[in-house]
DNA sequence: GGCAGGTCTTGACGAGTGTCAAGCATCCGG
DNA sequence: CCGGATGCTTGACACTCGTCAAGACCTGCC
């Protein structure tokens, strides 16, 4: 029946146009933050119009969170690389302090959002579960690099797995705004502190 | 001349009402963030009507910087009883520990509000100026928990006040989100994490 | 009392919002 | 070549927003 047997079937089509609606609003949303990005905004930066939104998405919740479920799953494997390939511990600290300082220079906007969505969760809480959702999968990210760096270093991690996170997520944030801010060494600080923090986040 | 002379000068009564307004103001702020929070709503929340607020405040913007650095003022000294009266290091763990937490408990609203305006300040400039000087209260606030927290034990602190404050901050944010999302033993979990926390952050 | 002055309410404005229905375009099977 | 379904645009709706001007109220002084 709905088997991928034709080369593009009408409903492959239809999550084609669907994907292509959320890859703009996301970059919309990453500009203008969650309480600015309004669903003509979102249309202007796309190949369509404001009414089509209501055609792909029920309503303007679920067109961000599809959105944000779609950055989700782009952004959790960003650091698979330097967790599979290090083979010392330094290694392993230094690709990811530098993957880190990597995503805020490029990934700026995304990261913000998410912020920005991860805050407007604690008042609305429509928002509540996929934000959860999403920010266990951050962690758990988080926590396959340190158990790999535990091991590389023959310790084990020294915390709990949402601990570390926390952690490790309130340098980032900090950093984010610093660079937002357009602070001085803001990055060089960030790899630095990963650098100092990462062997006491063990045994 | 505007020498406190008199009972109640009619500058003084301006003042008042300026205040009172910002108190209904950071009420609504607290319960519908800051997006969501229309200064109609401020004002049914308050005594006066919704014309008043360009009466005390030239927009909504210098009301809400203005309602965030009051908020700040009063919020800055939630520490000192327990820096000034702990004897022991201990003694010093456990009263921080409880008064984050009580924090949590009883001030939910104003700090997701804090960190909606710090998350807002990505994307607008014009929330920089005051986020960042309420970070760095809160980041001195913070640093001065530490440093009698070293003194008491006989050690010196381990990383610069911006991490230990980044570190604290994460940790404390996310238990916020978990209390607001009715996860439980968010609060004990906290509670624990600072008590095993801050011994890493000494020497 | 009456008349300023500051204080506050009311109502309106234009701009912007999410939503949706009606209609145009485009494509595909007959 | 046609006719219907699908995809998309346009325009309107009901609403909310910040802002401000016009006037009412109120208070205190002559």
């Amino acid at each position: 029946m709905t088997t991928a047997q034709a080369r593009r079937t009408p409903a492959d089509r239809h999550d084609e146009r669907r994907q292509a609606l959320a890859d703009s609003a996301l970059r919309t949303l990453g500009e203008l933050g969650y309480a600015r990005a309004s669903l003509r905004e979102i249309a202007n930066n796309s190949e369509f119009s404001h009414g089509v939104v209501h055609y792909y998405f029920r309503d303007k919740l679920e067109l961000i969170v599809y959105c944000v479920r779609e950055y989700k799953a782009r952004c959790v494997h960003r650091y698979d690389e330097v967790v599979e390939t290090s083979r010392t511990p330094e290694e392993l600290v230094a690709g990811f302090a530098d993957k880190l300082v990597e995503t805020i220079v490029e990934e700026a906007p995304m990261h913000r959002l998410w912020y920005d969505l991860r805050s407007q969760s604690m008042f609305e809480e429509s928002l509540r579960e996929a934000v959860l959702q999403i920010d266990q999968t951050l962690e758990d990210m988080v926590w396959r690099v340190v158990t790999t760096y535990a091991d590389l270093s023959g310790r084990a991690p020294a915390m709990a797995s949402a601990v570390t996170y926390g952690i490790l997520d309130g340098l980032f944030q900090q950093a984010l705004l610093g660079h937002l801010c357009d602070k001085e060494g803001v990055l060089d600080e960030l790899r630095h502190r990963v650098h100092d923090l990462m062997p006491v986040l063990l045994t």
